[in-house]
DNA sequence: CATGAATGAGCATTCATTCAT
DNA sequence: TATGAATGAATGCTCATTCAT
């Protein structure tokens, strides 16, 4: 599993003095850390003391690079984005298949790149916070949802161009098309770990999933199916 | 939308026929009123004051009738399932429709007497507080989720025993047939109720998905789909 | 020497469970506890929990009658000033003796009224705190101050009509004669307090005061003064 | 307004001879920059970091040379009043005028060599943190206070010796004596720097107010005054 | 039964102090 | 010497919980 930056758990190598010097890490250690905590527990469960100590260093150091738990979870949910959206850029340029190709490579790369990471948490935080933070939840609408939808929209409506797939209603199917990604993540950070759940391996499930998908949305589908 | 219970506020005359019904009926007020606030800002970030003024009883007055902020929890997530429970038994009933038609007819209704109600709110409450509450979590998996997912699978083998739908693997393909509305529901209360969101109206939404999915599941759908 | 309130010290007389409902008089005695603490130790340097036992509450209890510290500053300052703004009043109904008596007349009942008062402190505080502040310091420049001035320049005003003092800067003459007053108050609580001070006793000093000032004021003392 | 040790600021070449004076003299602006926040802001509201960015060095800086933030308080003061201490003394020599034109040339060479200072400020400070630090107001008290009383107790000795004054009682007196002067202080470094305050013109004032007071203690000014 | 004043443990935040560099 | 990153004790404030009325 991917980690955001090298793991804040392997403690300092070799190295063992308590006081260390990090000041070109540590925001980052500590942001990492605090998403994850913020993922586990939600904002307000959360603890900057406990934070602080997943990061290795004390409640006092949190202050140093940011000005308040809210401050350190908006940075957190930032910093966490960015790897992402320039991993949806990337994909953005893969071209020349057909859609359908291109819907089950871009399933598969994003779990790798993405859903497969602690990154994986956020829409779930984010789900749960919304409402204690509007404001984070619409930079994280416009700068991560709307980028999103906006990439899938292009898949699709290059397979209908291409013939591959038979024109549905954008809008819908767009949401219909990340529900299964959507739906993995939630299950894996919700009940998933917490050895509840029950589910195929995310590889396979991704599989049959967008198997599912291409044929309902593909173009010689529509013969026989009840309006 | 509906109320879980009507709405209190005309005080009755004290010791009147109606204060006595008040008095059984004040767990279920408390616990209406406990989920729609947990559901909108957590377990964590909600005050004990503010459900008991939504209740419009004082704070000291929960305590009556349970034992803590945890408890009430409890109470309320289960108190809300009952009705989604027995809604469920009831369209399980539902026979001698060729499965399609089951399954569009099942996301219309569970729409009408679960989905678009405060109750809708709960999958996002249980997800975001899952590691905080495992119990209540395991719960809440056992006696809906399971559930749900064995009736969505009883569908599903109906359409292929029918001829309606190929074979596709089950266990991927229930989770599938959920997300859309599971989607749905997490919109609705998260993103989509900040004024951020722009999301077909739910019923056309909801129609859409069952198409593109009822096309998928088509037993003469795989004819040059590629693998 | 008269207390704000019945003495906060004396803990609830006969009854003594510790859970008391006085909403009543709990912000004046909490205001009163306030006041006392920040003479003594300035307002950073007096803790929340300190005025809360001196007041015989917890530490919660303050904030049920007080938004903040800084609330509670502003409350109490301006809640010791109510009897001292109302006792100043009735000094001005004060007539008809010439502008000498009154003089000295003014400063006993001063002292009695005010000075030998836990409110006597309040000056002191107000120095200290008015960098930190501004806006009670304002207040408190407006409402007492200024106040206090023009009744000291009736007095003087008065006596010069009256042919019982010469002409003298009006200004400079009113910030004169309230100097030995506001010193006996700064060295009561300041020096005086911790065992330093050696200073005639207050009434004494006050006489001997006005005594120096009313020939230095006097019509007639002129005579053979070095310009 | 004359600045306590020169201004702190351009960096001189590192080892060069100027760097050794600083070497040499940093106590001495620590302490100063110290007394002025202490002045501004009182005790425990002036943070460390504050005086170690006000004298130009870091916070770190500030150990090498005091042990603890009490330890530079006292330091402060103790050395922000032996300028004083020495005016007082050069003061002392002054002789063969008589009393009244001692009197009022004492005064104005106070304000211009203490008075008109940053150090103008330390009485206000004095008396804020008497309870807080009853060693430091001893000392102050002893080394500062009682010696200008007894010089002002000097001259009033002298002035009755020779007939100037008439005889008042001494203690007393030297307190009215030094009135207007703190007063002139505290509301400068008080209500005076806000904005608020409304005095006349120090010197103007000062000489006011010694008109007063020779006038009051003038050996004929008995005349017609009311005791 | 219901209330709401009172409590106190818990957490965010600040800042004097330390110490590796 | 000087620095400033790191620490942790201290304090303001919140809120679940209790209990006298």
């Amino acid at each position: 599993m991917a980690r955001i930056t090298e793991s804040p758990g392997t403690e300092p190598p070799p190295d063992s003095p308590v006081r260390q010097r990090r000041k070109e890490a540590r925001p980052g250690e500590l942001a990492a850390a605090a998403i994850e905590m913020f993922i586990e527990k939600g904002f307000a469960a959360t603890r900057l003391e406990d934070i602080a100590a997943r990061a290795g260093v004390s409640k006092g150091t949190v202050y140093l690079y940011f000005d308040s738990k809210e401050a350190l979870f908006k940075a957190a949910v930032e910093a966490g984005i960015i790897p992402a959206l320039e991993a949806g850029e990337a994909l953005l340029a893969e071209n020349g298949h057909p859609a359908d190709v291109l819907l089950r490579e871009f399933m598969r790369r994003w779990w790798d790149l993405l859903g497969d990471t602690p990154l994986g948490g956020l829409p779930k935080l984010m789900l749960a916070e919304v409402r204690n933070f509007p404001e984070v939840a619409a930079w994280y609408h416009e700068r991560v949802i709307l980028r999103a939808m906006r990439l899938m929209g292009a898949i699709l409506d290059r397979g209908v161009a291409q013939g591959v797939f038979r024109a549905v209603p954008p809008e819908s199917s767009v949401h219909v098309l990340f529900a299964p990604m959507l739906t993995l993540l939630l299950w894996r950070h919700g009940f998933g770990c917490c050895g509840l759940g029950d589910m195929p391996p995310p590889q396979q499930y991704l599989d049959d999933a967008v198997d599912i998908l291409i044929h309902g949305l593909a173009a010689g589908s529509a013969a026989g199916v009840r309006p």
